[in-house]
DNA sequence: CCCTTGATTTGAACACGTTCAAGAAAGGCG
DNA sequence: CGCCTTTCTTGAACGTGTTCAAATCAAGGG
């Protein structure tokens, strides 16, 4: 509705006059999301700590959850960069599979302590910041594009179907793990790599064995579900 | 911290002074949040429609996320009811796990609309909300019994360790699709009830195949990895 | 140089969730 | 009945995210 009123958000070389003013609030913000959390973390805060009043804040984002749609879509950026070294280095299916995974919880890894707010608007299915959103198909096919290339610049060997519907799965399964992650309160998260450890030999198992004659029914199955849900 | 401010929740045949307040108050807020919505529902209307000041409210409840909590523990018992027949009457493992599928999304149906902010705060595992927090271990485990019923309840063959964790992995798998759910724009949410009757048969499968000789290593190593993460 | 137009910036004002000091009501006890 | 303690009730006040009419600034055009 109220889409216009902020400049272009994806023009990289624009130098419109605000566009100091708009990262200098972003940074303000973020620097301040890191130091205190979220919650409490308020607007009139950002404002005065970037050296701008409150309502010019919300002349460059619609709303605070804005603020960390950015950071959203900033990870994603950052997570294709930490995973490019292992997906170049490795041929085998599970050590890039593991690599991409490892590489988004690294990057996520400083925001851990205000990760939860984070997900808290992403889980509201009527929010923009949904990453199931039709806004947020940018940056969550970007994501997905990750886990394609983890797929077919491997050396695995599977079903063509499987082939085209894996990499959405394994993004699902990469939420599942940021959702595990956000839970977790081991010491420096290290459940969660357990996790990623623990269940990346086992989807590349998996992966292997669809194509024996007792899964072949179960994949098909599976794979006409799939479709069907996607309309 | 602030705990022992409103009297006992679980308190069944309790007739404390305040009791139909409380109720009064819960009554108003459901039937507002059907109503309007949970964001447009303000605690000053609830407080105005259920006659009373708004600072009542908050002697009965802590926050407007706990008149939530109360909703989520009442759907529970709801749920258990709903499925009772199905579980009566049927002997398959397939059609309990459905018939206790569907009751869920049975009793959850009226509050579709609004069930969008109640996963919201459900998603945030800092707060006592979290159907993984430790605060709602009783209802959670409630739930879990049920799916162990259903499985317990059916002519199902399958290995034991797996009999002892599967429960615990079926109402994750609800807590998926219920996130399915929130997310359902299809017509009366047809598309969940695909997608259970999909998910379904496949389980079955898959657990039936689990004894096979080729897929026996795959399950040891999951049951092996949920109990590393376990603790 | 002044005027116009549009982009930016301001801060007071609003609506909401929440808190709290103060009071009212209900028992219990002599 | 009078007094005390506990339970309940009140509404003003606080802090927060957000809005908006007005002020300021930048850049051209005349």
């Amino acid at each position: 509705m109220t889409e216009q009123s902020a400049p272009t958000t994806a023009a990289g070389g624009s130098t419109a006059r605000g566009e100091q003013t708009r990262q200098l609030i972003l940074d303000t913000a973020m620097r301040l999301f890191r130091e205190r959390g979220y919650a409490r973390t308020t607007m009139r805060a950002v404002a005065q700590e970037a050296g701008v009043a409150v309502g010019n804040a919300y002349y460059y984002f619609d709303s605070k959850e804005h603020l960390v749609q950015e950071f959203y879509a900033g990870t994603q950026r950052e997570h294709r960069e930490a995973a490019a070294p292992v997906l170049a280095r490795e041929r085998d299916f599970a050590p890039r599979l593991a690599g991409v995974l490892h590489a988004g919880i690294d990057v996520l890894s400083p925001y851990h302590a205000f990760a939860g707010a984070f997900f808290k608007t992403a889980a509201e299915p009527t929010s923009p910041l949904s990453p199931f959103s039709a806004e947020s198909s940018a940056p969550r096919d970007m994501s997905i594009a990750l886990f394609r290339e983890a797929l077919t610049g491997s050396t695995a060997k599977l079903d063509a179907e499987l082939r085209e519907a894996l990499p959405e799965l394994l993004w699902l399964g990469y939420m599942g793990v940021v959702l595990y992650w956000v839970h977790d309160r081991s010491d420096g998260q290290v459940k969660t790599r357990q996790l990623i450890d623990g269940v990346v030999p086992l989807v590349d198992r998996l992966v292997g064995l669809s194509r024996l004659r007792v899964l072949r029914p179960v994949t098909r199955q599976a794979l006409a579900l799939i479709h069907t849900l996607r309309h």
